[in-house]
DNA sequence: CTTGACATTCCAGTCGACTGTAAGGTTTAT
DNA sequence: ATAAACCTTACAGTCGACTGGAATGTCAAG
């Protein structure tokens, strides 16, 4: 099976297998004499479950460590677990942060109102957003399009 | 006031408020004779804008649009409401997104069980993992440490 | 024999908001 | 006089998971 084969019936770009395998998630294949890659029917399966594992919230880094301990004929039950519950305790502070982050920028649509000109309520630029006092986490700005607060 | 004065009394780094002004947030100011930028006072109060528009979410790109509106003496707050809007509308999507999400990782958690290898579970790698047919959006995974999902 | 669909490598670019580093010039204090 | 603390520019690097493109090679069909 040539990679755009392979590509096609997992659903990856060839480009992507080729990262993967730079990567180090999937093992180098073998080569046609002209120098293709030539994969086996594992690497069907190996890509699949690089899929799913993503799908569920694993990073590739992750996703590598569990290949590797499944390389060395190690089970990876134990270590997937705590993944998952790693994964929940991060869904759940993100979930309590996105909450918070609601509930304050609802508030300060609320001041909002009606207001055409906030210049007057205080401010030098935006009085709205300049009488604010919020401090949400990192974590709830980070999907919402803002990448980093910091300071 | 020099940079290090204007950081310290912002809580930004003069690395932060050199790249603000090249990205246009911050008017160039004004130099002294050998060069260093001496700002005014109400450099303070602009800078002290940006990281309160920061904190609710808004991006650099949206914080620039505010201030292009407010320093063409245009009132800003009917866009300032809209933006607000729009991070409620995203924040309720990715709370949405979450809540399946973390939902759907706990009931593969729960299939976990007590499993010491998944492998007998039907899968070849990890039967968990490849037995679970979760579709996540983009969103709930960005944040939770990957970065993008994509095919 | 040529066209077109595949394959190869390698390197750069994407997004967002910075941060790090190098290599210098200036100001203030001792 | 010299050191410390500040300032300058310019450019590269960070994170994560790819994607784009150039330049070139290979294979099957008509």
């Amino acid at each position: 099976m040539k990679i755009g084969e392979l590509a096609t019936t997992t659903g990856l770009t060839t480009k992507t297998i080729r990262f993967y395998e730079a990567e180090g998630l999937l093992p180098a294949p073998a080569r046609t004499p002209s120098g293709y890659r030539a994969y086996r029917v594992d690497d069907v399966a190996r890509l699949d479950f690089i899929r799913k594992a993503k799908r569920i919230g694993m990073t590739l880094r992750e996703i590598g460590g569990i290949l590797r301990l499944h390389d060395s004929s190690e089970p990876t039950c134990l270590h997937v677990r705590s993944l998952l519950d790693e994964k929940l305790a991060q869904a759940d502070s993100a979930l309590e942060d996105l909450r918070q982050f609601r509930k304050e920028v609802a508030e300060i649509r609320q001041q909002a109102g009606a207001l055409v000109d906030c210049r007057p309520s205080g401010g030098s630029i935006c009085g709205l957003i300049e009488g604010s006092d919020i401090a949400v986490s990192e974590q709830s700005l980070t999907w919402i399009g803002s990448k980093r607060i910091n300071r």
